[in-house]
RNA sequence: GAAUCAGUAGCUCAGUUGGAUAGAGCAACGGCCUUCUAAGCCGUGGGUCGGGGGUUCGAAUCCCUCCUGGUUCACCA
């Protein structure tokens, strides 16, 4: 029972309104003490040309009271509801002792495809905090659209690809050594790298020798594919290991060396459309009449381009996917970069162009100023990784030094911390990055939703045999337990929420609503101790609450111990 | 210069399909562990919602304008 659509029905016999109007008009007051529900008369007033107290009183006196409402009162141009508490409860608990993990899960995206391509690192560069964002916030929205029926492609669109692999070879052949790339791994590759950015300063022609092992690598010269090949390996292999500590996985590994084979047709086609024109050596899209700047799909030495193989990459996923939608997950400053070759996709004709959405997201700097893997201003991921996981070993050392499996929980704890960290504010603000609040366990954190669903599993296991039959919910009269029931029943709209918005925040903040409800719940209600009826009305609660909290850190990714 | 994102408490941010006294967390201060995990709970202080106009019965929210900061703007990704 949708408790709103049975208010407005109430409310649109009763003002003879309509029923649309009158859900749409219904609102959830922002102080409690002004109801559960409230409508507000204001907009009556033209309507029936009366002062809209007036009109609410006479509303009031029109209605009759459901039993689901346990009473209504007039404050002001306000008609407020006040729910009963046990009819309440019930309806909400009720669905979610039934549904268990099915809680909010729906079938709303009908199987429908998403292609969602996220991380995606350079290679041969270390995964660092700035890799981050993109790999949690589009592993949780993979997740929230797979719970809501959607066939998700998880893509990891690899910077395996471009001038950069040019750069490294020419740092290789003048700098490294077989021996040292052995031993030293992504460290030397990115020690090379560094050297050839500061050798490249006093030296241009270096650039334009690294421009020049790229165009080999496209023609398929044997000697630059094998070092790109043995480069890339290397790469793979701690991003692996990364991605297996946050439990983040991906569908395919199609990156962009994927599509070094696929780009001449496609641009045989902007050539054959008539889309394509030169420009100071180049060939780009001119996009003037988009009021932006032209995008450059061939270099004048013949070399692709980032735009090239985006284009060619969403062609082809167009192609073997047939998407609903195709998601980008990168950080703002490449708004114009998508925002140019949506453009073109558009110019070739495919009105599938709306369906390519760039989902950016705030900057990510450090104390020390910009990120730069050049010039190690970078927190390495692992380093983060085990600074979070080592301080959960010594808080667990500290306040809970019998827990059994220490090493699992601190991993779980640590990680989820990291997790939720960056999953908590709106997608779009800029991070700056701060050892402090990333190791600060209290208040609105991922140990404190972790540790409120520990709570709860503790509760559970001491309580033994339970059943859920025959609950006297109308024992649940408290404001605590209104609250904590209110935030059940509204967790899957806010999945929907965070699907529409594209925006994982949404799920992570109600969480800690949960868990702030729950832990004054808790705190206020004893439970185990409590009378028969009451023992077993609570038990429900803590069954649901922690439901949903365990489902809840799923979707964003996050474990959820049962002990901590 | 143009485009774009942002500006809410000391700090980090919610709230923005217009609604009642603008909410959290952190930090500060003060309480609560012989009772289900104190990574917790309760309380106190702290606000020209960047400024100014406008629309409206009603604006943090919509419109205009100005200010401040981030980012991007041709052969990197």
């Amino acid at each position: 029972m949708d408790f709103k659509v049975e208010v407005a029905k109430l409310l649109a016999a009763a003002a003879d309104v309509s029923f649309e109007d009158a859900l749409a008009t219904v609102e959830i007051p922002a102080n409690k003490t002004m109801g559960d529900f409230a409508y507000p008369c204001f907009r009556l007033a033209k309507v029936f040309r009366k002062a809209p107290p007036m009109i609410a009183q006479e509303i009031v006196e029109k209605l009759d009271k459901p039993e689901f409402i346990e009473q209504i009162q007039v404050v002001g141009a306000y008609v407020n509801f006040y729910i009963n508490k046990g009819v309440y409860a019930q309806a909400v608990l009720k669905d979610v002792l039934k549904d268990k993990d099915n809680y909010g899960k729906s079938d709303i995206g009908n199987g429908k495809t998403i292609v969602i391509d996220y991380s995606s690192p350079n290679i041969a560069k270390p995964f660092h905090v700035g890799h981050l964002r993109s790999t949690v916030i589009g592993n949780a929205i993979y997740k929230i659209h797979e719970e809501l029926g959607y066939n998700c492609v998880g893509v990891n669109h690899l910077g395996d690809w471009g001038t950069q692999f040019g750069k490294l070879i020419v740092a290789y052949r003048n700098w490294g050594s077989k021996e040292a790339v052995e031993n030293n791994g992504i460290q030397e590759l990115m020690r090379i790298y560094v050297k050839f950015h500061d050798e490249a300063e006093n030296n241009p022609s270096l650039d334009d020798e690294a421009r020049l092992w790229f165009v080999k690598m496209q023609e398929g010269d044997q000697e630059a594919l094998t070092l790109w090949k043995w480069f890339y390996e290397i790469s793979i292999k701690e991003f692996e290991r990364v991605y297996e500590m946050l439990g983040v996985k991906f569908d395919v590994y199609t990156g962009e060396s994927f599509y070094n084979d696929k780009m001449a047709p496609v641009v045989e086609e902007l050539k054959n459309k008539n889309i394509l024109k030169e420009s100071e050596g180049a060939l780009i899209v001119d996009l003037e009449d988009k009021n932006m700047p032209p995008c450059l799909i061939i270099r004048k030495d013949g070399g692709t381009l980032y735009a090239t193989r985006d284009i060619t990459a969403a062609l082809y996923r167009k192609k073997t996917y047939n998407f609903e939608k195709c998601i980008y997950l990168t950080a703002l400053d490449q708004n114009l970069h998508f925002a140019q070759w949506f453009e073109v996709i558009h110019k070739m004709g495919y009105d599938w162009y709306k369906d390519l959405i760039h989902v950016p997201f705030g900057l990510v700097s450090l104390d020390s100023g910009k990120l730069s893997t050049r010039h190690g201003n970078v927190v390495l991921m692992e380093d983060l990784l085990s600074q979070a996981i080592g301080e959960t070993k010594k808080i667990i050392e500290e306040k809970n030094p019998g827990l059994e499996n220490k090493e699992e929980v601190s991993k779980q704890v640590g990680i989820g911390a990291v997790i939720f960290n960056d999953l908590y504010n709106g997608r779009i603000k800029d991070v700056v990055f701060s050892w402090e609040r990333m190791l600060n366990f209290d208040g609105e954190t991922g140990p404190y939703v972790q540790y409120t669903h520990a709570r709860a599993c503790s509760i559970l296991k001491r309580a033994g045999e339970i059943s859920f039959e025959n609950i006297e919910y109308s024992k649940l009269s408290d404001d605590a337990s209104l609250d904590i029931c209110k935030l059940l029943e509204a967790y899957p709209d806010k999945i929907r929420d965070a699907a529409n918005k594209l925006e994982p925040s949404v799920v992570t903040r109600h969480l800690v609503a949960i868990a702030q409800a729950f832990n004054k719940f808790y705190h206020d209600n004893p439970i185990l101790n409590s009378e028969e009826e009451v023992r077993q009305a609570r038990l429900a609660i803590v069954v649901a609450v922690k439901t949903v909290m365990k489902q809840g850190l799923n979707l964003l990714g996050i474990d959820a111990p049962e002990q901590m």
